[in-house]
DNA sequence: AACTGATAGTTGTCTAGACAACTGTTGTCT
DNA sequence: AGACAACAGTTGTCTAGACAACTATCAGTT
């Protein structure tokens, strides 16, 4: 095996523009950082996004909130939000009432059993937090944070769900 | 329908930590600017992912990939790679083989036809990320790649594919 | 009261992503 | 040479994510 091989010529490896370096830079960061909370939330049998969704319901409790708003604040769109509360439902995390004065529209809250598993989580997220961005100083975080906002900022429904 | 409720409380929505709130705007600025790829690519059948593959394979054309080594060198983990690159084989946009030298290892390399698909996304890919990005300064994305590489640096595996 | 259009969720179905177990191939040690 | 570990992909299988079509409910006409 060839020296040359070992360092596969970074030659074509430019980007076409900034914007494109950007977004690839985006999703390479994203992706690593995933990693730690897939990892964390696949012992608790969560994915991020069902994590998500019980934090939301925990920060409006005792507010239920309806299906689709839910759904609209979720970080990533989520259509089959059905079947995601389905799950949380069979594990006694969330319930869900259908009012009779409006027998359209879904209400979800959180249960106990729900608030509990979150502060079991509590800890343990906030040391993943840690490994994965506590290299950076608060003020890089801050300056990233600001720029991400930036960023997206003109792809947020005017409604503002997402601030 | 009170008013109380269509702004629906930002009380709770505060982050934990600063570094949790940098990761969620990372997902979130991901999720929102993905949505202009995926649908981009779509036209063209293609995944970002797959599409990111047949950018790699070019940018070393003719020099051929191997399997694995392509695969480290995605943007995003490929644990399904041999399907992935099955897809590509399909529509001539590849091809593999397998030398008799080592015939544990499989060889990849683009086709004519790949090259040609690459040159007709160029364009609406350019638009694209303008459409992303396009509304950033150039300061304001430098400033955004080298926080991102600062975040996502202590993660990159050591012999560093992904710089 | 029946008709229409808009709401709010749900379900069907297909594909991509993830993990683990497996097959075939090669290098190496004795 | 035979045994064994390491390597390089592949395949099976399960779940999540995406889109579109569908059902049920309500609000406002006429």
């Amino acid at each position: 095996m060839s020296i040359t091989l070992t360092r596969p010529a970074a030659k074509g490896r430019r980007f076409d523009s900034l914007e494109q370096e950007a977004f690839l830079s985006l999703w390479r960061t994203y992706d690593r950082l995933r990693a730690f909370e897939d990892a964390l939330f696949a012992r608790y049998d969560l994915t991020p996004q069902q994590y998500n969704a019980l934090r939301l319901l925990q920060s409006e409790h005792p507010v239920k909130l309806r299906t689709l708003d839910l759904a609209a604040r979720l970080v990533s769109r989520a259509p089959d939000i059905t079947r995601l509360l389905d799950k949380l439902e069979q594990r006694g995390l969330i319930n869900r009432d259908r009012p009779a004065d409006n027998r359209r529209i879904v209400c979800i809250g959180i249960t106990p059993q729900g608030i509990d598993l979150l502060r079991e989580l509590q800890k343990p997220i906030r040391e993943c937090h840690v490994r994965q961005l506590g290299h950076l100083s608060a003020k890089e975080l801050k300056g990233l944070i600001v720029l991400l906002r930036a960023a997206r900022e003109p792809h947020e429904a005017a409604d503002g769900n997402w601030q």
